[in-house]
DNA sequence: ATCATTCGTTCAGCTTAGCTTCACAATGCT
DNA sequence: AGCATTGTGAAGCTAAGCTGAACGAATGAT
């Protein structure tokens, strides 16, 4: 078992170049240094020092044995701090979180602005990924919460090993331009708007597919789905400018829409629900941005 | 300075849940281990076991604490593994990738398949990326080669930090529907163009930016991009099912694409360099994966 | 060319971290 | 109640790891 204190010396003397100075950086004698250093050769059966003039340098193996040494040191500040936070009663540590993008707008933001002041001490890394992407990395430990969606009668695969954590239940809204004469009515028949132009998501994603399905089902027509963006606020912007129609969750409204005009289908309902994922053994900071993010939720 | 060896033990506490159990499994007396984390205790100020009947368990903290030590002890793991391949002689160790898609499929692809045999004891992970998003990354230790492309006439931003180092260079290519009256002559005249609808990437991209300089310098005329998508490989089915154009360079073609013609402009040359990013100070293995790119690379 | 200085390493000697053994209190099974 | 099993503490021993002195090698000043 390699020794830490070894690889800090070793580190040291990289850093510095000489046995001496790190020696007295460390306050320690060089003799010290040199013995343990010798150790570390032994021990590894690697020559990690060459004597380069009266200096000593870094063999290659040397460097890497380093590299890791570094790694291996931040690891243990990082595990000193958090177990500090935790032992002041506050929760600490790192969380990794991945979404798709309205929930990242609506329902993440919120959340990491609301965790900054009630868990200072939780650090909280947020990006934007697809549900398909994140499953794995969530295995892998690379990620720790991850925001997924569904929408209705379109069920994601099953992970029995991972923990399924409800966040709400919105409506799919027929989103037309302002001037649309169906626009006058709350609710839209779907049958009514076979020929209009349609704005969705690319192939082979949950919304077109379902875009689709709630025009063939709902309104018995094949929608031509004319221009196509994943970026549910260009379909947004797609509507207002080119006149097109688009079937959006509510989260992607939020407030409310300038320029459209945001009504029901009269035809039936289409919900969609958002869920978090995350690895069954939940350490406490990662509880606690579970619950920021229903909290979050529950708003809408 | 927290110590390896105390936190090995905490973690076969863990494991085993009773201090006999790991006692045990390590070859040591109960009272040692009992000892070793009452040290642990002491020096963390922390109580991280709590008795529960007569056997112990972890307290928050202590769960905190083990989930540090199960990556620090993974560290040096990976350490010794990768010392002893060097020691070996053979260059080891963990490099990530990343790459834009053509140059991924013909450039990243090929470059691993090679150092699976060259080098087997390094372990390569890539992902496609975009070049923006990758430089931060690299600076972060996330990454440690980024594959990047630069159109004639675009510059990159310069990133001093960083080394950059030359691939390729290749030619744009006109690419028309066979049966496309100008798809005759070798060379094509962009200007006779000017009517045919055009397949493109995303706004705001390298790509889309070439597209329009070219045909606005060399064409004189705004081209009517009709089709946009940011995978290279949908803009070729594209020209070949809709009968749109498209300029597209040499490693998207690869050893030729079947139902369409490719040619080149008759106005002038157009091309794009391809270079990879790594941080100033290489590792072996980063070296390698360098050097193979660049040889997978002259094979263009 | 010579000498003083600085460097890294080695050896002897000492201190103490860390182990074992033994003893003891607390718990749970029969 | 009796007994096995658990975790913890005290005493004692071994060896890891430190200091300080001594030595050879390299460098820079004179």
């Amino acid at each position: 078992m390699m020794d830490l204190h070894r690889l800090r010396l070793l580190r040291e003397v990289h850093g510095r170049g000489t046995v001496h100075g790190a020696a007295r950086a460390l306050g320690y004698s060089p003799s010290a240094i040199s013995q343990q250093l010798a150790v570390l050769e032994r021990e590894t059966g690697t020559r990690l020092l060459e004597r380069v003039g009266r200096n000593v340098r870094l063999t290659a193996a040397g460097e890497v044995l380093v590299r890791h040494a570094t790694a291996l040191l931040e690891g243990v500040e990082a595990a000193e701090a958090e177990l500090a936070a935790v032992a002041a009663g506050r929760v600490a540590g790192v969380v990794r979180i991945a979404s798709f993008q309205s929930a990242f707008i609506r329902v993440v933001a919120p959340a990491i602005r609301s965790l900054a002041t009630t868990h200072p001490d939780i650090r909280v890394e947020a990006a934007e990924l697809e549900v398909e992407q994140a499953a794995p990395a969530l295995r892998l430990q690379q990620l720790d919460v991850m925001v997924g969606d569904e929408y209705d009668g379109q069920p994601r695969a099953v992970h029995t090993d991972l923990h399924r954590q409800h966040l709400l239940r919105e409506q799919i809204r027929v989103i037309l331009p302002e001037d649309h004469p169906e626009a006058a009515a709350d609710r839209v028949p779907l049958r009514q708007l076979a020929d209009l132009p349609w704005a969705a998501c690319q192939p082979a994603t949950g919304h077109r597919e379902m875009h689709v399905r709630v025009c063939r089902e709902l309104g018995g027509f094949e929608p031509d789905i004319r221009y196509s963006s994943d970026d549910f606020l260009i379909l947004l912007e797609l509507v207002r400018t080119t006149g097109a129609g688009a079937l959006l969750p509510d989260l992607v409204i939020g407030a409310g829409a300038p320029g459209v005009a945001v009504r029901l289908p009269a035809e039936g309902d289409v919900g969609r629900a958002v869920f978090l994922l995350t690895r069954r053994t939940r350490t406490p900071a990662v509880a606690a941005v579970a619950d920021a993010l229903a909290a979050a939720a529950s708003e809408h």
